[in-house]
RNA sequence: GGUGGAGUGGCCGAGAGGCGAGGCAACGGACUGCAAAUCCGUGUACACGGGUUCAAAUCCCGUCUCCACCUCCA
């Protein structure tokens, strides 16, 4: 069984050969930091957190590169409008995406290397493309270098277009350019923009165009050659397209596959900063547990469109928690190792097979399904099922830790359960109540047993009664769920 | 104008020539003091119109609708 993967280059699912035997580089754009990451942005973080963790599993050696691009346009702009230096925009949320890689449990890249901490590996590229006859110095004066995509018989191979059926670029600055598809590699310095956004070059002071940084960086710690490029299918064009054309022109092979996410759509219509229809995941984890954000992050294909909406989230979020159940029960009833390598277990052929198919994660998770419903057909058996029990969980939650989705992993602990302390005071309280609930079940007072079980469901405790006893939960889903926003 | 993608049951969401992925919801049953959880059962869906085929959601032709990108969006 070996991985097949969709490439967007060729439009076609291709067998996956990496470079280099074992090993596995992956370059994705991160964020350009001029806001704090929505929905959108962190699907494309959780799908090449899956392709990584499925990678790890079958024991490839993965280098995740992941850029910030933390100088922009935009990124001055805000600074500007709100009267703060740029640099701190940026950083903000860059700080920002972390704790949301963190609080949806993507494990954090390799390297996550800055635009403006490469600004000399940037330099060197510009000059080589000038070198090489596909980059020219404005001759305006502006300091401004911009690619000479006349020059490139290639461009558009990613994104298989032809320069001349391109619609001309009615917002594009025509200053300086030959040709009004040639892009900016290097911004000559303008009057009004801060000092601290420019560095010396030979064209004079001045900043790196948008796709330059990711071209140098990702040939920087990848190699000039490296497997498998990724970000959102609307960077295809132009982004990917020139940073493909700035490398290959400067003689590097770049990377050999491409892979694009599919957006998340809110009302029909992509979410993005642009149109004001984001919503930040910091909100959404506020309403809803992470770890069933996640879950519907990850549920559907990636390259299909998600369409959110509070519903299928809601959704999801249940049928995230019934595996759960299954996990915690199953758990608890045969004391297995929270631990997932004492625990150990594998994949299923079955959710192998669909990984390896362009990581087909819905069908493996209907793989997960079946064994869950099996699952918990041995937790009714009893004590006769436990053996197979044990194994049955172990080969969920190890299909669940390839999904980044195990509950027992430990990123998910502070966040659904509280503090230690609290979880132990709340713990006893609840026994307690339970005590009472069960001595009043023994003398068939059901009206005591019944009312003791509604004040906890109130408080948002929900009690099951099992073979084994009372056994109490506190369910994310109540706690979080349709709480207004 | 160019490029890429989509339309599947009440809902979410796979599949890509032939046995109805899976889940949510609903209904019936089992279990339960009642619940919850769980298990069992219940469905004849593939935008529209043609065509190919023994057989089409899947292939072909045409049509409609929607989305993304076409130079600083994940």
């Amino acid at each position: 069984m070996t991985l097949r993967l969709y490439d967007s280059a060729t439009t076609r699912t291709e067998p996956f050969v990496p470079l280099v035997d074992g090993r596995v580089g992956i370059y994705h754009c991160g964020l350009t930091v001029q806001g704090p990451p929505h929905l959108g942005h962190i699907r494309k973080e959780v799908v090449f957190d899956v392709l990584r963790r499925w990678l790890t599993q079958q024991g490839y050696e993965v280098t995740l590169v992941a850029n910030v691009t933390d100088i922009e346009d935009k990124i001055l702009a805000k600074g500007a409008e709100e009267g703060r230096p740029w640099w701190s925009v940026a950083y903000a949320n860059e700080r920002a995406l972390h704790a949301a890689y963190d609080v949806l449990g993507c494990l954090p890249p390799t390297y996550e290397p800055r635009a403006t901490g490469h600004v000399p590996e940037i330099l060197e590229l510009v000059a080589t493309l000038i070198d090489r006859g596909h980059a020219y110095a404005a001759p305006d004066g502006s300091g401004d270098v911009y690619f000479d995509v006349r020059s490139w018989a290639d461009y558009g191979e990613l994104s298989n277009q032809k320069v001349d059926d391109m619609r001309d670029a009615e917002d594009a600055d025509p200053r300086g350019k030959r040709d009004p598809r040639d892009f900016a590699l290097w911004k000559g310095h303008k009057e009004g923009e801060p000092e601290t956004a420019s560095w010396p070059s030979p064209w004079g002071r001045g900043r790196p165009g948008w796709h330059i940084e990711c071209s140098a960086m990702a040939t920087k710690y990848l190699g000039t050659e490296f497997d498998i490029h990724g970000g959102g299918i609307d960077l295809r064009f132009p982004h990917h397209e020139n940073e493909l054309a700035q490398a290959r022109a400067a003689g590097m092979p770049f990377a050999r596959s491409w892979m694009h996410n599919q957006l998340v759509r809110i009302g029909g219509e992509k979410m993005s900063k642009s149109v004001g229809n984001s919503l930040l995941v910091s909100e959404v984890v506020r309403r809803f547990r992470p770890i069933d954000v996640r879950y519907y992050l990850v549920a559907a294909h990636y390259r299909s469109v998600i369409d959110y909406t509070e519903e299928s989230l809601a959704e999801a979020a249940t049928t995230y928690q019934r595996i759960e159940g299954f996990v915690r029960r199953a758990t608890e009833a045969t004391g297995a190792a929270t631990d997932l390598v004492e625990l150990g277990g594998g994949v299923t052929p079955g959710f192998a097979a669909a990984m390896d198919d362009d990581l087909a994660v819905p069908t493996a998770l209907a793989q997960i399904q079946e064994l869950v419903r099996e699952g918990n057909k041995q937790l009714a058996a009893g004590e006769s099922e436990r053996f197979a029990l044990v194994s049955t969980l172990a080969s969920v939650r190890r299909m669940l830790d390839v999904l980044g989705l195990d509950p027992y992993a430990a990123q998910w602990a502070e966040t659904s359960e509280g503090s230690g302390a609290e979880r132990k005071a709340l713990g006893t309280l609840i026994d307690a109540l339970l005590e009472q609930r069960t001595a009043a079940r023994a003398e068939k007072d059901f009206a005591t047993a019944d009312r003791v079980r509604d004040q906890l469901k109130a408080a948002g405790v929900e009690v099951e009664d099992t073979p084994a006893g009372p056994r109490w939960s506190v369910g994310g889903d109540d706690v979080n769920k349709g709480r207004e926003t």
